[in-house]
DNA sequence: GTGAAAGCGCTAACAA
DNA sequence: TTGTTAGCGCTTTCAC
């Protein structure tokens, strides 16, 4: 049995292709009767409309696509769940494609895009995409791009990110509100941007909030050289508290807290920035500070939409972070 | 600037469009330099070909679906990342969907695939997904439907799954050759089949291994009822070995553990099947039977790329499992 | 070696 | 209220 077709039903019901297209939308000019019959074959016969005919005319789809370096992550897992969801009830799809953090793919993926013409794409750039003038081609309808987290630094483009900058502030007014005055801040490679913005923000509300901590800092690009850190430094450290500028950070903290015998929070507090999840893998459940990719997708698909309707408006948004108590502080 | 399609690189060439069309394809009818022109043509104007128009004339596509419950899980997570990247060395895209465990949801998914004229599904049905009549629809081209992980019962479809059975035994016997003989199991939701088949197969294999083994079992459906039933059990139980069926479980009987100030593996042994990340989370590092989406994804494909080519074959396949020791039996 | 023409399934302006 | 027609961008058969 072929495919059902416009044309296929036009003919079981000797009507014109247009008149069922249009009783198949509820156009007013056709007939309640018509409209009921066509439909009804319609349904019997299990008609689909045919995606890439109506894409071909109305030259405009609704689809998406998203690209990340890798989906292996808490933040960009919660961020895609939440922006499929979102998408999903708008009746658009989304195409998931990954970077894995290498320049080249991402551009072959933004490639791909434009050739599946996609109507729009949310991306969160690789840690060595500096340059963003290809990320645009010439032409009547560029696709919308809207960036988010990892953000190019380039003024003229639309970008959603944490605010890094209050969530630090905030990890920083939280343990000076414990009390806590001698910390082991853990913060990430040193040349992400990320990293530069959170640990100046840190640094510098500890220091306008009390003049008398003690602040000792230490960087780690994975699980392993965070548990490190803290193995060989907080006997010397003595810190009342330790800071985790991440969830991989926190879970390799957390090793060694265990494997010190540590008790959290008597024998030390802990606070992280966090999407939230790995904090209530321990007890007491970590204080954390969220960047939960939730709020992030919800933004930044209504921006899309906007962009997709003509308006693009705000260039750059930042995403509050709101402090997350558990019982490790 | 209008777009750039064949018809205006025919024109600007003086050429017909069959030609340009042919040119680019490396169609031996046309002549060398021809084709170098049209290609150079192509390159400079950015031309990039209207998939929409490809795929309704050549009535296929390069596109891929995969529905699962939801992508906030570490095995979907390794699974659909490792799949993205197979598809994309094959020139395919992937579409996600997620159904949230909804059978409704899943049911609008799989229109909106069939609406796509997606090349080939892949699912992981769900809890509730007893029928799956309505998977496929007649038609000269039933789209192909790998189903993973989580697989209907129906005989007549192609299903990929982890070895329940082995990794469950795999765990039993790990923990009989290190002389583990008070063993406190900790099990999913009862109702779920992969937790049947994992408890038979656990509890068959410990007792033809070893009949003096004491086993006690208990069910938990969430990280937080898996903590519960440590801490309310444990003291009294006094296992020498705790296993645990999954990630989720995993994490709320170390939770426990840690409460509890118990020493891996020398107050306790922890074994578990796992994706294989939280295993890492820990030090030491839990003993685990791997049951990675990784090569459940490769295999997925090969089976997806042998349907889409006609041939159907094998009907039910089962992806091994093996030990990962850590440091925790 | 190249071109003309039909047609994939659909929409929408224009006719009737 | 319904039908006719053109055409979206592309592939492919058949002429030349």
């Amino acid at each position: 049995m072929p495919d059902i077709t416009l044309k296929r039903l036009a003919e079981m019901l000797n009507l014109s292709i247009s008149t069922v297209s249009r009783a198949l939308k509820d156009h007013p000019d056709i007939s309640k009767e018509t409209r009921q019959k066509v439909k009804e074959l319609a349904a019997v016969a299990e008609y689909e409309p045919n995606t890439y005919a109506i894409n071909l005319r109305t030259n405009q789809s609704k689809e998406l696509a998203v690209i990340i370096p890798t989906i292996a992550n808490d933040f960009y897992q919660s961020f895609i769940s939440s922006l499929e969801e979102e998408v999903r009830l708008y009746g658009y799809s989304l195409m998931m494609l990954q970077s894995g953090d290498d320049p080249l793919i991402e551009q072959q993926n933004l490639k791909r895009c434009r050739q599946g013409r996609v109507s729009g794409i949310f991306i969160s750039v690789t840690t060595k995409t500096t340059d963003i003038g290809n990320f645009y081609k010439q032409g009547d309808h560029p696709i919308p791009i809207v960036f988010f987290d990892k953000v190019p630094a380039a003024e003229s483009c639309i970008k959603i990110c944490v605010d890094d900058v209050m969530a630090a502030a905030i990890a920083a007014k939280t343990l000076i509100a414990k009390n806590k005055l001698n910390i082991l801040g853990v913060f990430g490679n040193e040349e992400l941007s990320i990293t530069k913005k959170r640990l100046s923000a840190f640094t510098e509300t500890l220091r306008v909030a009390n003049a008398e901590v003690r602040l000792a800092i230490y960087h780690a690009g994975s699980i392993n050289e965070s548990f490190e850190v803290v193995m060989s430094k907080l006997a010397r450290q003595q810190p009342d508290a330790i800071f985790c500028m991440s969830d991989e950070i926190l879970i390799g903290v957390m090793k060694a807290v265990q494997t010190l015998q540590l008790r959290v929070p008597d024998d030390v507090g802990i606070i992280a920035i966090s999407e939230g999840q790995v904090p209530t893998f321990y007890y007491p459940q970590i204080t954390y500070i969220e960047t939960s990719g939730f709020k992030l997708a919800k933004s930044a698909f209504v921006k899309m939409m906007a962009c997709i309707a003509g308006n693009t408006g705000t260039h750059e948004i930042k995403i509050n972070s709101t402090l997350v108590e558990g019982g490790s502080l």
